[in-house]
RNA sequence: GGCGCGGUAGCUCAGGUGGUUAGAGCGUUGGAUUCAUAACCCAAAGGUCGGGGGUUCAACUCCCCCCCGCGCUACCA
C-alpha cells in the first residue's frame, strides 16, 4: 500500500436550506469524524474540511417563501448546522461555507483556469424567460401542471406529488413562481463542462485504477454512469444569487451550484490554512478523502476529479466511502414530511447523551446498504451494549480496585503458578490477552478499510472478554485468600480498561473523556499513542497509580423516554396524511369560450400495445368517428394493453401533436385521477357512436 | 425500460478464489453467580441462506430466469 504523508478528509458539504438529521450523521459526518479522530490519535497529519452549501435555486426558493433575502436565509441554517455540528462534536478543522470570500475567489479561478485552455464549450439554448422580471427562470421557478399526474403545481425539474422527474418545457401551462406570469421561451447563453472528453481518462482511473478499494456500491455506480456514455455538463445559470462566473460578457451568471460546490472543500482549506493549504491538495503524498451519502457518488467520483484534473496539478480522492442511506421506523426520512430525528432536537432532548447516538449509528451505518434506526433498538442497544457491557464493565472493575485497594493501581508482577488457583488464572489471562489483542488488530485493520461498523464491534469485544475474565477468575472470592492475587487481576483489568479509553475515543469521545478521569490518567496518556502504533495491547495505567472516582458513564434509556419520541413521529405523520386525502381546490374560472376551444370527443379504441422501453406509456390506436389515430397515453400502470382493446374512451381531440419516445401521439384520453394517484377511464355510461362530441 | 447495489436466525450484520453439523452480537428461554447500572458469565432454542431452474461428486458461494427493497437514468400531452 501506499505511504501517503497526510490526509485530507471532507465531508458533503450539508445544503444550508433545513436543519440536520440523523441521516446526515450517519451517512457523512460520523464515519468521516470516527476516522479523523482515528488518525489523530495515530499522530496522522490530517485536516477535517467541511461546510455550507449555500448557492443554488433551492435557496433562493427557500428564502423568498420565508420572506428574507438569500444571505439572511443560509446565515440561519448555516449557524443552526454548524452548531448542531459542535453540539454533537463532530471535529471539524473548519466549518466554513460557500458564501464565503475566499471561496468565490477559488471558486472563480477555478473557472478562469480551466476556461483559459478553451477546455470549455459555450451554447446559446431557449429558456423561460420571465419578461415582466427580466430574469431567466431555472427549472425551479418554474411551475405548471404535471403531464404525468396532472399536478397543478409541479416544478419545472420534478414533480413533488408524483416524483417525476421533469424539464421545463414539458409542463403544461408554465408560469413563472416570481411574477406568476407566463415565461416565454429565449436564448442565452452557458457554458458547458465537456465531461465526454475525459471519458477514456475516467474509464482508466476508476475502473481500472480502483476496481479493487472503492467499495462495490460506488464503484459499480461510477461504472454505470461512465459506461452509459458521459455528456458535456452546463456549470453556469441565470441567477443572481452564486458565484459570478468571472468573465466581463457574463452579467448575471453565476457558476451553477455542483460546480462550486465541491471546490467549496478546497476553499474551507485555504481558509484554514492560508499559507500552507496547497500541500493538502497538490501534494502527491497527501491522501483525499471523500465521505459522503450515495446520492453524491456521481459528483465526486466522476464531474469533481474530471474538474481537478482539467484545472491541473490537483491530486486525486483516493477513496470515496460514500455510505446508503438511513430510513427512520421503516419509512425514508423526509425533510418536507418532517419525518426525521433533527440532531439539535436530539442532544435538547436527550442532553448529555452523544456518545449514545453516536454508538447506535455507527452500528447500523448504512455501509451496505440502507438501514433503518428505530427508538426501540436505540433503546435496545444503549442499554444492553453500552451500559450492561461497556459502563459495567468499567464499573466493575473501578468498585473492585477501590474496595480492595483503595483506588491504588496494584503492583504489576508475574504470578507465580504455585496453586491450581493461580495457574487457573495464569491460564485465563493468556486467553484473554491473545483475545484482546486479535480484537484491536481487527479494530485497527477495520478503521483503516472504513469498515466503521466492524471497528466498534471490535471496541465492544473489549468489554466483552474483559468481562469474561472477571467472571472467570472471580477476584471477589479470591479476596478472602489470596490478595496477592486479587492484585494481579485487578492490574490486568485496569491495563483492559485503560485500553478501551484508548480505543474508544475515535467512536465514544465522551466515554474516553469519562474513563480518562476515572483513571486520573492526565500525567500518562501521552503514552496512549503506541496503541495506535503498535496494534496491540500496551500498559495503559502504571502501577502504584491512585485512581480518580468512578463514575456511571451511561444510564439506561426509559421506555418513557423512546415512547415520548415515537408519539412525536406518529403525530407528524398523522399530520402528513391530512393533506394528502384532500379534494385538489378549484381551478380559476374560464368563460365559455375557453371551454369552446376544446374538442372533447369518444372513442373507441381498436388496438392497444405497450410502448417499448418505457414503463408509462401505452400506444392505442383510436377510432375518431372522423379518423383513426395514434395515441399515447401514460397509463400502462394502471390499464393493460388487453383491457384497452375495444373500451370507448374519451379524447381531447384537437390537442397539438407531440412526440414521445419517436412516436408522434395525436391527442389525449382524459381520465380520472383518484385521491391515491390512481387513474380511471372515463365513459359514457352506454355505448354511443364514435366520434360523439362531450359537451 | 436500462444500469448499479442489496435481499443469510426476531433485530443488526459476517460468510476471499464452491467442500465436514451456515457464524457473531443483541433479543428470547433455561442455568449459574453477586464485584457490578436486575448488569455480568454459561448453555439452549431459532435459518428450506428471496423464489425457480442449471453447471458440479459438491453451491449461501458459479450461470440463467423471476420476485422484492434502494438508488441512478430514460420516459410519462
Amino acid at each position: 500500500m501506499k505511504r501517503f504523508k497526510r490526509t485530507t478528509v471532507t465531508a458533503a458539504l450539508p445544503y444550508a436550506n433545513g436543519p440536520l438529521h440523523i441521516g446526515h450523521i450517519a451517512g457523512a459526518y460520523l464515519p468521516a469524524d470516527t476516522y479523523v479522530r482515528y488518525l489523530r490519535l495515530r499522530g496522522d497529519d490530517v485536516i477535517f474540511i467541511c461546510g455550507s452549501d449555500e448557492h443554488g435555486v433551492a435557496i433562493t426558493l427557500g428564502a423568498k417563501k420565508e420572506g428574507v433575502s438569500p444571505r439572511q436565509f443560509v446565515d440561519k441554517y448555516h449557524g443552526l448546522m454548524r452548531q448542531a455540528f459542535e453540539d454533537f462534536g463532530i471535529s471539524f478543522d473548519i466549518y466554513s461555507r460557500t458564501s464565503s470570500e475566499v471561496h468565490y475567489e477559488t471558486a472563480q479561478e477555478f473557472f478562469r483556469k480551466i476556461y483559459d485552455q478553451q477546455i470549455f464549450l459555450e451554447e446559446t439554448s431557449d429558456q423561460y424567460y420571465d419578461e415582466q422580471e427580466q430574469i431567466f427562470l431555472a427549472d425551479r421557478y418554474i411551475i405548471g401542471t404535471c403531464p404525468n399526474c396532472g399536478h397543478t403545481n409541479a416544478y419545472g425539474d420534478q414533480c413533488e406529488k408524483c416524483g417525476t422527474s421533469l424539464s421545463p418545457r414539458q409542463l403544461i401551462n408554465p408560469r413563472s413562481t416570481v411574477s406568476g406570469k407566463t415565461p416565454v421561451l429565449k436564448p442565452t447563453r452557458h457554458w458547458y463542462f465537456p465531461l465526454d472528453k475525459y471519458e477514456a481518462w475516467l474509464r482508466e482511473w476508476v475502473i481500472d485504477g480502483h476496481k479493487d478499494d472503492w467499495k462495490v456500491n460506488v464503484y459499480g455506480q461510477c461504472k454505470s454512469w461512465i459506461d452509459q456514455g458521459l455528456q458535456p455538463r452546463s456549470i453556469t445559470r441565470d441567477l443572481d444569487w452564486g458565484v459570478p462566473v468571472p468573465l466581463a460578457d457574463a452579467k448575471g451568471k453565476v457558476l451553477y451550484v455542483w460546480f462550486d460546490a465541491p471546490i467549496g472543500y478546497i476553499s474551507a482549506t485555504k481558509e484554514l490554512k492560508p499559507e500552507g493549504w496547497e500541500k493538502y491538495w497538490k501534494d502527491p503524498e497527501t491522501r483525499l478523502i471523500h465521505f459522503i451519502g450515495k446520492d453524491n457518488i456521481v459528483f465526486h467520483c466522476i464531474i469533481f476529479p474530471a474538474i481537478l484534473k482539467a484545472a491541473g496539478d490537483y491530486i486525486l480522492p483516493d477513496n470515496v466511502p460514500a455510505n446508503e442511506f438511513l430510513n427512520l421506523e421503516g419509512d425514508k426520512i423526509s425533510t418536507s414530511r418532517n419525518h426525521a430525528v433533527w440532531l439539535h432536537e436530539y442532544l435538547t432532548d436527550f442532553s448529555g447523551r452523544r456518545d449514545e447516538l453516536r454508538y447506535v449509528l455507527t452500528s447500523i451505518s448504512p455501509e451496505t446498504k440502507d438501514s433503518d434506526f428505530t427508538w426501540k433498538d436505540y433503546q435496545q442497544k444503549v442499554n444492553s451494549e453500552l451500559v450492561a457491557i461497556l459502563g459495567n464493565f468499567v464499573n466493575r472493575v473501578m468498585v473492585l480496585t477501590w474496595k480492595y485497594f483503595d483506588g491504588k493501581v496494584p503492583s504489576e508482577h508475574e504470578l507465580p503458578g504455585t496453586t491450581d488457583r493461580r495457574k487457573k488464572i495464569l491460564e485465563q489471562y493468556n486467553k484473554a490477552h491473545d483475545e484482546l489483542n486479535v480484537s484491536v488488530k481487527e479494530m485497527i485493520s477495520a478503521l483503516n478499510g472504513f469498515r466503521f461498523r466492524e471497528a466498534q464491534f471490535q471496541l465492544m469485544n473489549l468489554a466483552r472478554i474483559g468481562n469474561k475474565f472477571l467472571a472467570d477468575t472471580e477476584p471477589w472470592k479470591l479476596a478472602k485468600e489470596d490478595m496477592e492475587a486479587v492484585g494481579c487481576i485487578l492490574n490486568y483489568a485496569l491495563t483492559i480498561v485503560g485500553n478501551i479509553a484508548i480505543a474508544c475515543d475515535p467512536f465514544l469521545p465522551d466515554a474516553a473523556a469519562s474513563l480518562r478521569k476515572q483513571l486520573n490518567s492526565s500525567s500518562f496518556d501521552v503514552n496512549w499513542k503506541q496503541f495506535w502504533i503498535k496494534e496491540q495491547l500496551i500498559n495503559a495505567v502504571p502501577q502504584h497509580h491512585q485512581l480518580g472516582q468512578p463514575e456511571l458513564m451511561y444510564k439506561n434509556v426509559e421506555d418513557e423516554e423512546i415512547d415520548r419520541q415515537v408519539q412525536k413521529l406518529r403525530k407528524t405523520k398523522m399530520e402528513n396524511e391530512k393533506p394528502a386525502s384532500a379534494v385538489k381546490p378549484l381551478k380559476p374560472e374560464i368563460t365559455i369560450d375557453d371551454f369552446g376551444k376544446l374538442d372533447i370527443r369518444v372513442g373507441k379504441v381498436l388496438a392497444a400495445e405497450k410502448m417499448e422501453k418505457s414503463n408509462k406509456l401505452l400506444k392505442l390506436t383510436v377510432d375518431t368517428g372522423v379518423d383513426q389515430r395514434t395515441v399515447l397515453s401514460g397509463i400502462a400502470q394502471h390499464y393493460s394493453p388487453e383491457e384497452m382493446v375495444g373500451k370507448q374512451v374519451t379524447l381531447i381531440a384537437n390537442l397539438a401533436p407531440r412526440k414521445m419516445m419517436g412516436i408522434e401521439s395525436q391527442g389525449m384520453i382524459l381520465m380520472a385521477e383518484d385521491v391515491d394517484g390512481k387513474l380511471r377511464l372515463i365513459q359514457p355510461i352506454e355505448v354511443v357512436n364514435p366520434g360523439s362530441l362531450v359537451n
